[in-house]
DNA sequence: TTTTAATGCTTAAACGTTTAAGCTAATCTA
DNA sequence: TAGATTAGCTTAAACGTTTAAGCATTAAAA
């Protein structure tokens, strides 16, 4: 790589100190009291040379890296990458850089992966927590560090978070699906202590208490990261032949791909012999001849207040906890025959 | 954020210089010539103080980021987000951060997030280059900043680059809908200059001629960014009306995608009534009743080659040109009824 | 016993910035 | 015309590292 340009070498061109010509690339001529006839010159110069700042300089000066660390739990998730490409947008209009990690839902690689970007000196971070994280979260409010919990939080640490209302997206899903007229509910979830899961349940039974049901775990099924396949086609099996239920609530994209992949690969007809919600969108439900009924997560919103609160708790303009619930929205079309 | 302990203030809490400690936490105790007594209790305090090298200032020192950039067209493309999601790992275990922008395909965009991401020091890029940013591409190489291109490339400029075997990918293609006896194929691509995209007709010219037809151009639409779905509308409309055509090549993911929804919209049957053969994998495809026959790229070896490359590169232990050029597989059950 | 070598440390400069403080010469005030 | 102000610059220190060079002191070699 070719020497870059640096202050230095403008001001040993113009013959000047590095100071002036520090001033005029920050447009201090004012307070440097530069004279008008020199700051050109210096300008001219530094354009011929292609000065570019280097920021690493800066930013050990200013302590200040204007970068932002994203630790998702898979870049590769079609929700995480979507909220990448938002946050980047966000990130650089506020002149930030996005470094990212991938967590893959294991807390011991999240510290990892947060150690690893803190030693890049990250101004902050933007973090979809996994579960069993609590510790690492608890050390990082410690040390002061600015971030903002994504998607998830804890419920009993103070943290700035965006989320969305998980316990409305699922009594909505639920409400919908009772609307329908179905007695039996599943509900198919990732075993995890993660709030947002158990919001999601709670969102469910409410749902069934306020139709007059009982607040019954009967129908919810539990699936692991580590045998995800395995755990859905039992799962899947147990809640459709055993206790024949009539319809399934997916707590999240990936679990409503997997176990609509199997539903077909078990012949099972949507929604007429189970009636389904999914959560969040995806590309192939545009190719389903029924227009899969699911939960719209805000993500640019969500994307966008992230950025927002996390550059606000950098800057220091804001010192007390900021926490945002965004509203999902329940997308269903209501020409949907009922099943009756 | 609480102050991050340093080299200095492990230095004062053991009393010894800075330099002993620097050389203690390089392991470079040897050549430092330090105690084994002394080293231990800078170790020790080191531990107790909980720190992390600020690796700005190293960088700072050592001309080396240790940070890759990533553009691509856009990071929330399930192509590029699995490409992604390798490049982080490997980069990962290589010592290197990531940090990424999309281009939106568009040369103007790219040539931004390229200086944006220059500021901060990048030690190299892997870049998906769009059309017509040939230029930009020209005055990175005579900066001589490492980088690899990766997905596509330019036959005239002799760069690194990661790419797949397109002519093949596309030949292969087209064989398998001759062999299904189709006389018409249409093929619907990008209007665009990039070489990847004129491998790709190339590949299917070739596939007829060998089949004794004429490189005849007839049955290829272009369609185009800025108006796609009523481009791929009118391509679509005017391949099945007014050509008749039998079957169709996607030459992109993206395009497959939207292509399908437009098929499935006018109501026309896959394979029967057309038949088609898509770019790169998608889940929705997994929903499908008839296994759609796809080209399979190999992105992990993709994304690795490119780590691989570009860090050899950085390290200046190869300054030769290195081209990549990976095998595309396709995918077609080879049970799929024939049409006849 | 004198010279040489090894051991265990420190000093200092450098990477590219920013910014407070200082210096000189010209200009203004009274 | 003396004193104060201002314009236009420079010096120097700092951010957190790395690393060459130097300096005592002790141990080994001659």
């Amino acid at each position: 790589m070719k020497k870059r340009t640096s202050l230095k070498d403008i001001a040993e061109a113009v013959g000047v100190s590095v100071t002036l010509v520090s001033y005029v690339m920050n447009n201090k001529e004012k307070e440097g009291r530069v004279a008008p006839e020199t700051a050109e010159k210096i300008r001219q110069i530094a354009k011929e040379l292609n000065y570019q700042p280097n920021q690493l300089a800066r930013s050990l000066k200013s302590k200040r890296s204007k970068t932002i660390g994203l630790i998702v739990a898979d870049i590769s998730n079609p929700f995480f990458a979507n909220l990448a490409r938002i946050i980047e947008d966000e990130a650089h209009s506020l002149d930030y850089t996005v470094i990212f990690g991938s967590s893959d839902e294991n807390h011991i690689k999240l510290k990892k992966v947060l150690d690893f970007l803190t030693t890049r000196q990250v101004d902050g971070f933007i973090i979809a927590p996994t579960n069993d994280c609590k510790e690492t979260v608890i050390k990082l409010k410690k040390n002061q560090t600015p971030f903002v919990l994504i998607d998830r939080y804890f419920s009993d640490v103070a943290t700035n978070y965006v989320i969305i209302d998980n316990f409305k997206a699922s009594f909505d899903a639920t409400a919908h699906l009772l609307r329908r007229e179905h007695q039996k509910i599943g509900l198919i979830t990732y075993k995890s202590d993660l709030i947002h899961f158990k919001d999601r349940v709670d969102g469910y039974l409410s749902a069934l208490e306020d139709n007059g049901q009982a607040r019954d775990s009967r129908y919810i099924r539990e699936v692991t990261y580590l045998n995800f396949e395995e755990d859905m086609k039992s799962a899947i099996k147990d809640l459709v032949y055993t206790e024949k239920v009539e319809a399934i609530f997916f707590c999240t994209n990936t679990l409503a791909i997997e176990g609509l992949k199997q539903l077909f690969d078990w012949g099972i007809s949507i929604p007429d012999q189970i009636d389904i919600v999914a959560f969040d969108q995806n590309i192939a439900y545009d190719f389903f001849k029924y227009s899969v009924p699911h939960i719209k997560q805000p993500i640019k919103e969500m994307g966008q207040e992230a950025v927002r609160i996390l550059v606000d708790q950098i800057n220091g303009r804001v010192s007390k906890i900021n926490t945002v619930c965004l509203s999902p929205k329940l997308i269903a079309k209501t020409t949907d025959k009922l099943k009756l």
